[in-house]
DNA sequence: CCCTCCTTGTAGCAGTTGCTACATTGCTAA
DNA sequence: TTAGCAATGTAGCAACTGCTACAAGGAGGG
């Protein structure tokens, strides 16, 4: 027998995992527990109901990408727009943070739709990519620090969006072209 | 009675319009079927399955688009990098244009998760999306036209992602802000 | 020891899903 | 006129959806 605190707890990080593994667009109740390794009825003792299972796991993905994040570029650093560009580029392409980008573009497609809750939770975690790049860009030169950061984070964005539809050669040049136009 | 090609044809104008109208997520045959004004069974009568359907009908939209962006700007127009960009920001990030935006967002999301037949399509689009940018930018000075277009395009996606996820005063700035990082 | 409450399993409900079998209507060619 | 095919309606199937009622299991306090 586990608390109900630590199950939750537990299933949310398989959650998670699986999230990342299949997206999270057609993912019935069933298919949720399973991956949970547990059984549909307790998925819905754990959590209110489908919705806050999701929201749940999608928590815990946030926060690992924050942690990720804060550890790619140091919190200090102060970098020109286009190092940052480079810098959030080479992450967000590499093999490592491919399915948070998958599943951040599915979460967006969501929210754009207004399907609960992922308005809020997409909101939320736009304004922590803004809030990481805002901190790390040299403020020198730019009037409007916060439309600079959302800038570098719609270019970051969109090359995750080209990703999907190009071979990863033109992925590669136009990552680079990103950098050098701006 | 009307053939089945004719009704082929106004089912898909009909479907278009619903899909932009109410996303691609979460829509079931017997809703898409009231949507173009038949009977599921019609509906099955004229496209082979669900997927064919949809596809026909982003088919529609997609050609549709390509008529706008082509009038938006003339054919035979050279311009600047962060021209184009201001020019294409301007219009994406327009009333008329949201519709198509989100459902764009929605595509190359259910791409990602590999959803037939939607990589096919996602890809195509995104194709014309940069042939259509690369057949406007002035090609002095560039030495890789292709990644140069790609690089404008995932700035454009990158704009409509960020307009799902933040108000819109910080949109307009943050367009701005693109067109002059360029 | 028993009572109570937290945890878990079993079973199922009412609705929806994509799709199909079969029957019927209407048009057209012979 | 009638045979034949194209167009359409009716009914339903089996699987799946999110969710719930009910009861049984175990653990801890009195």
């Amino acid at each position: 027998m586990v608390s109900r605190d630590e199950g939750r707890r537990l299933a949310q990080g398989k959650l998670a995992r699986h999230l990342l593994a299949s997206g999270l667009g057609r993912t019935s109740l069933r298919e949720l527990a399973a991956a949970a390794g547990i059984s549909d009825r307790m998925l819905l003792y754990y959590f209110a109901d489908k919705a806050d299972a999701l929201s749940a796991a999608v928590g815990v993905i946030a926060a690992e990408l924050a942690d990720q994040l804060a550890a790619a570029v140091p919190d200090g650093a102060r970098l020109s727009a286009s190092a940052l560009v480079a810098e959030a580029a080479a992450f967000t392409t590499g093999p490592a943070a491919r399915p948070f980008m998958r599943l951040w573009i599915e979460l967006v497609a969501a929210a754009a739709r207004a399907e609960a809750p992922y308005p809020a939770l997409a909101r939320q975690i736009a304004e922590n990519f803004i809030a990481w790049t805002q901190a790390r860009l040299d403020p020198a030169g730019h009037d409007d620090p916060q439309a600079t950061a959302a800038a570098i984070v719609a270019l970051i964005d969109g090359l995750a969006l080209v990703a999907v539809c190009a071979d990863d050669d033109l992925v590669r040049r136009t990552a680079t072209r990103l950098a050098s136009l701006i």
